[in-house]
RNA sequence: GGGCGCUUAGCUCAGUUGGCUAGAGCAUCUCGUUUACACCGAGAGGGUCGGGGGUUCGAGUCCCUCAGCGCCCA
């Protein structure tokens, strides 16, 4: 059914700007789309689901361009699967990311404030956070609009918010439950500017200038020819206070075989410059075996018979215990063992049942384990101890040495190795689940190879720390209470189980036994035999206060971010609550993200959903390269190099964005991105590459104009008031040339449709180039389906580049120019033209949203009737409009094949042309000397070669007598002569004809070999064979034809 | 130490299962403002596919090895 035709008259052409003005048009787009409510998606059973949860991005600052090519693809899947006609949801929202948030503002509190987070106090810091979150959220949520993102922003969600909170409580009690939440001693990377633990991801190692101090452990009542000190060397000497042993290796003399015969192996395969380095090693190690074995095999014997050193300023008898860990081969071959202040010796430690004395407070005070030392700092008590050991004479050497240092990557203090209480998720069980998930195939990870490290990872089973020494996070539902005896512990439980919540089954209780196994020592330390914990599924001021009357205390910590996460893909959609949106939208279809989390995030996931649901968060993962910088860094917030996709977007368009992003999508791992600044001057325009240095400044100097402009980072006043200086990058030029490339196309479409009038097209009208324009759209349709289906964005990307660059502008649309120009001709090549154009834009909608759509409206001002087979309304939005679905029997091979012969004929003259150096406005005759078969093929586009090259065709066939004058071009069984009677530039035609000459007799020459060759003959297949035989037909044919041509010449 | 990548034109990258003369964009050079577009058009130059070995009729592509770079996990 449609409606009469109501063309818009055409516009003069200074009607429409010939450059794309995506400023203005972004804004009044989205929000059209905004609110016809294109993004918001209900459950419909009508209809099939497909959903991608965003990655929510850290509430820690604004997005950069690593986000921008997240959201990007998300944001291209979406479109591409509503345009197919699915009920596509894409659900946002953002994620409080604790400690990453909490450090930074209480990085700005101290800088602006000079207070901590204790003066603050708890509430008054998370209300503080939660200001921060408002403000970055709504930046957030602006960049990714700003970028055209199509998420339901009705559904946002906070990692943090009632919603999601709820999901935790529950999955926490239900793990509690089920016994897979414990608390347990571990030694963490601790943080003692934050006070808290950080994972291993966030501690940076760093080299930094050291000491590797020597001292002398006294040996107590050494027996005769016992060494009255045994020697340890340190990089930490301050953690000698809670020293609990002295290491030896059990079997000195095979460890130092060992080494010897490693080195061995190394020297055999080493490089030159390696060599003399290796043989030092070894002779040092032979001198090492004739001096020190003898005293390390004793040593050894002393252990054995549980002889004890004392150790000093502590004055407390210690064992000297064979392990591994001590390595015979470096320094005195015997380590003192630290368990509660180092990772590997707490290793040691758990393996020869050696005390655990932590000698530090949270603050990175010392405790009162370390007797007078008490109070001090490390760093203080580092030098407290030395100058002591000095003074008592114990110290034998000081040497300098380069130290790795680990360092906390969010306040940049050392990380101190601590021993503390934390929460644990038991992972065997849960990990194997996840593990078959992906290797059963329910779960499909792309790139495949990424699974290697999700299964390793999780093979591991590692139980995972999930509690958080912060205030920012979820707070851990559990209340705790010591109960000093096995009475008082069955006392308590009585008590607590007789709560009405536990009837109801929403609370539960777990006793945890000491892990301390001396009941003497428990004493002495005061630590009860037994702690009992309460975990409450939901919020409940009644129930909290019952447990407080009893005396439970609730857990201060918090839950390790990735927690709350875990539960994204089904907390968003309400679980705990059996809502209709999880019902129909979950599992979800795909989860996009970049690899550095799969293990963090994705991973648990699919643990996640699998425990709570019986079923996998997602079918299909796809993992995006990561952005780097021009020096091959990383974008990170901490480096300074990320950079705001708003500066791109406001000197390009978010289509130059979004297509610059999906374009550099290839199946690698990493991906430079180069960036300058430019200075805003606009007589100057100079391009300053990003350095690690200018990267961060809130202002700085163009080096040719001298005038200063401010960057991204700018916020005071005074580097505000710079003129800004837009980031660029060429990538993002040649996608805002592209887009302005298919501006202008429509642009001449709208010039050119007055009188439009729509109707089927009658095949019969059908031209070459019409035939080949749609035979190239069924190709390109479907190349582009497929990639974008298999997450191939580049090559979707690339494809339609190709197409609408040089299939549509360069020879469809210019050959178009005459067919206007004939009144017979024109309404259907309009109608062509037109639906061409529709096509088009829907296959270029996804990537480049904005213009697409900008064109479509106008496209529907002019043309809102259109279609090829039949004609119908079109879309009033593009968001809405279906994906291509053109016919296969367009598909034609031969039409394909005879339009490449008018484009290599173009290309043939082109040539002669710029060779001759010809002006563009003068006319030249040309000849074809080729079968009847070709001649036919050729003639219906003779004509254009006039308007596209200036070329008269005179004569085509197999009788045509070259003129007197002529370049000679031959390819593909044919010839063509160029008439230069008059023009001719011989040398430069010769030039021409020798060099063809050239590469021509190579090539034969190349294939002669190959076909002379029996094997080949004889094994390739024989399609390959004849192949080869008939392109070398076709070579030699072109050589006789440009030696010919040479000999006139000559 | 283990794992995963990368090395192709000056730069940034394509190159599905080995098979026509290894491609693109930018940059460079020449020509051109013809009424969609100079954010454009026409043309050109530029590569022993990191080195070495192997498998094969045939290797940028598969295998081994060496070198350099990057990331992840210890």
């Amino acid at each position: 059914m449609t409606t009469e035709p109501q063309t818009a008259t055409a516009p003069n052409p200074e009607d429409i700007p010939s450059r794309f003005d995506f400023e203005s048009a972004e804004k009044e787009i989205y929000a059209n789309w905004q609110s016809g409510g294109w993004f918001h998606a209900e459950p419909d059973s009508s209809q099939k689901p497909y959903t991608i949860v965003i990655p929510p991005p850290n509430v820690t600052g604004a997005l950069h361009l690593g986000h921008a090519l997240n959201n990007t693809l998300q944001d291209v899947m979406i479109r591409l699967k509503r345009m197919q006609g699915f009920n596509a949801l894409w659900m946002p929202g953002t994620d409080h990311a604790g400690i990453a948030t909490q450090a930074r503002v209480e990085k700005r509190i101290k800088d602006q404030e000079g207070k901590s987070r204790h003066d603050l106090g708890r509430e008054e810091l998370v209300k503080r956070i939660f200001q921060w979150k408002e403000q970055y959220e709504a930046r957030i949520i602006g960049q990714l609009k700003q970028m055209g993102c199509s998420c339901d922003w009705d559904r946002t969600r906070f990692t943090l918010d009632e919603v999601c909170a709820r999901a935790v409580r529950h999955t926490f009690f239900d793990l509690f439950r089920k016994s897979f939440i414990y608390r347990g001693k571990r030694l963490v990377n601790w943080d003692t500017y934050l006070g808290t633990t950080v994972s291993d991801d966030e501690v940076e190692n760093k080299t930094v200038k050291g000491n590797f101090w020597h001292f002398m452990y006294p040996v107590i009542d050494p027996q005769p020819g016992e060494p009255p000190h045994v020697i340890v060397a340190t990089t930490r000497p301050e953690t000698m206070l809670g020293d609990t042993a002295v290491a030896v290796h059990p079997d000195p003399a095979a460890a130092l075989s060992k080494v010897e015969s490693e080195l061995n192996v190394k020297l055999k395969k080493a490089a030159a410059s390696e060599i003399e380095g290796i043989e030092q090693q070894i002779e040092a190690l032979k001198t090492r075996r004739t001096e020190m074995l003898p005293a390390l095999e004793q040593l050894r014997e002393m252990a054995n018979d549980g002889r004890m050193l004392m150790l000093p300023l502590m004055d407390r008898p210690i064992p000297i215990v064979t392990d591994i860990w001590a390595k015979p081969e470096l320094g005195s071959g015997c380590v003192k063992i630290t368990p509660a202040h180092d990772p590997n010796d707490y290793e040691v430690g758990k393996r020869c049942s050696l005390p655990m004395i932590n000698i530090m407070n949270a603050d990175g005070t010392l405790n009162a384990e370390s007797g007078e030392y008490q109070s001090l700092t490390m760093k203080q008590a580092r030098k407290a101890v030395v100058g002591d050991l000095e003074a008592l004479g114990l110290v034998k050497e000081i040497e300098d040495r380069e130290i790795e240092m680990p360092v906390s990557d969010r306040s940049g203090t050392p990380i101190e190795p601590y021993l503390t209480d934390q929460w644990f998720v038991k992972m065997d069980t849960l990990a194997q689940s996840a593990m078959d998930a992906v290797e059963s195939g329910r779960v499909k990870i792309t790139p495949a190879r990424y699974s290697k490290g999700y299964l390793s990872w999780l093979g591991e089973k590692r139980d995972w720390p999930i509690s958080r020494q912060l205030w920012w996070g979820h707070q851990i539902p559990v209340w705790s209470i010591p109960c000093p005896t096995q009475a008082d512990c069955d006392a308590t439980r009585e008590k607590v189980s007789g709560l009405s919540a536990f009837s109801a089954d929403i609370a539960s209780v777990e006793i945890e036994t000491s892990s301390e196994p001396d009941p003497e020592k428990r004493k002495q330390l005061g630590l009860p035999d037994f702690t009992l914990h309460v975990c409450v599924q939901d919020e409940s001021t009644e129930l909290e206060q019952q447990l407080e009357s009893i005396g439970l205390v609730r857990e201060e910590d918090v839950l390790d971010t990735w927690f709350s996460s875990a539960l994204w893909p089904h907390s968003t959609l309400g679980w705990p609550e059996k809502t209709s949106e999880l019902d129909y939208f979950y599992p979800t279809s795909a989860l996009i993200t970049s690899r550095d989390i799969i293990t963090l995030w994705v991973a648990r996931m699919v643990i996640m959903g699998l425990n709570n649901l019986g079923d996998i968060p997602f079918d299909s993962v796809f993992i995006h390269p990561k952005i780097l910088d021009g020096n091959g860094e990383t974008m990170s917030k901490s480096k300074g190099n990320g950079i705001d996709p708003l500066d791109v977007i406001d000197k390009f368009g978010a289509d130059a964005l979004r297509f610059g992003m999906a374009d550099l999508t290839t199946e690698t791992q990493d991906v430079r991105l180069p960036v300058s600044y430019e200075c805003p001057n606009e007589k100057c325009q100079h391009q300053i590459p990003h350095t690690t240095k200018n990267r961060v400044l809130p202002s700085l100097a163009c080096p040719k104009c001298k005038e200063t402009f401010s960057t991204q980072w700018a916020e005071s006043e005074a580097d505000l008031a710079f003129p800004r200086g837009p980031v660029t990058c060429e990538r993002f030029e040649v996608a805002r040339n592209f887009t302005n490339k298919l501006w202008n196309a429509s642009r001449f479409a709208m010039l050119n449709l007055e009188g439009y009038s729509p109707a089927p097209i009658d095949e019969a009208h059908l031209t070459v180039e019409d035939r080949w324009i749609l035979s190239r759209l069924v190709t390109v349709a479907s190349t582009v389906t497929e990639a974008l289906e298999n997450y191939r964005f580049a090559s979707a990307t690339r494809t339609l580049y190709d197409f609408a660059w040089d299939n549509f502008c360069s020879f469809f649309v210019e050959i178009l120019k005459d067919r206007f120009a004939d009144p017979e001709l024109r309404p259907h090549a309009q109608r062509m033209l037109v639906f061409a154009m529709d096509q088009l834009l829907r296959l270029l909608h996804p990537v480049m949203p904005f213009i697409t759509e900008a064109i479509w409206q106008q496209l529907n001002r002019f043309a809102p009737q259109r279609g090829l087979e039949s004609v119908a309304d079109a879309t009033e939005c593009l968001i809405g409009a279906s994906w291509p679905a053109l016919d296969a029997r367009w598909s034609n091979a031969d039409i394909e094949t005879q339009f490449a012969r008018f484009q290599s004929g173009l290309g043939s003259l082109r040539e002669i042309r710029a060779r001759q150096n010809l002006s563009p406005k003068k006319e030249v005759k040309f000849s074809i000397r080729c079968d009847q078969a070709y001649a036919d093929s050729l003639s219906p586009m003779a004509s254009y070669f006039k308007s596209m090259a200036a070329a008269e065709l005179t004569s085509m066939g197999p009788d045509v007598v070259p003129p007197e004058t002529n370049a000679t071009v031959a390819s593909d069984g044919i010839e063509m002569f160029v008439d230069l009677e008059g023009l001719i530039d011989k040398a430069a035609e010769i030039k021409r004809l020798e060099k063809e000459q050239k590469k021509l007799e190579g090539n034969i020459m190349g294939k002669e070999k190959k076909l002379s060759n029996e094997k080949f003959v004889s094994s390739a297949p024989a399609e390959i064979v004849e192949r080869e035989r008939v392109s070398l037909g076709k070579l030699k044919d072109q050589l006789a034809s440009v030696i010919t041509a040479l000999k006139k010449y000559q």
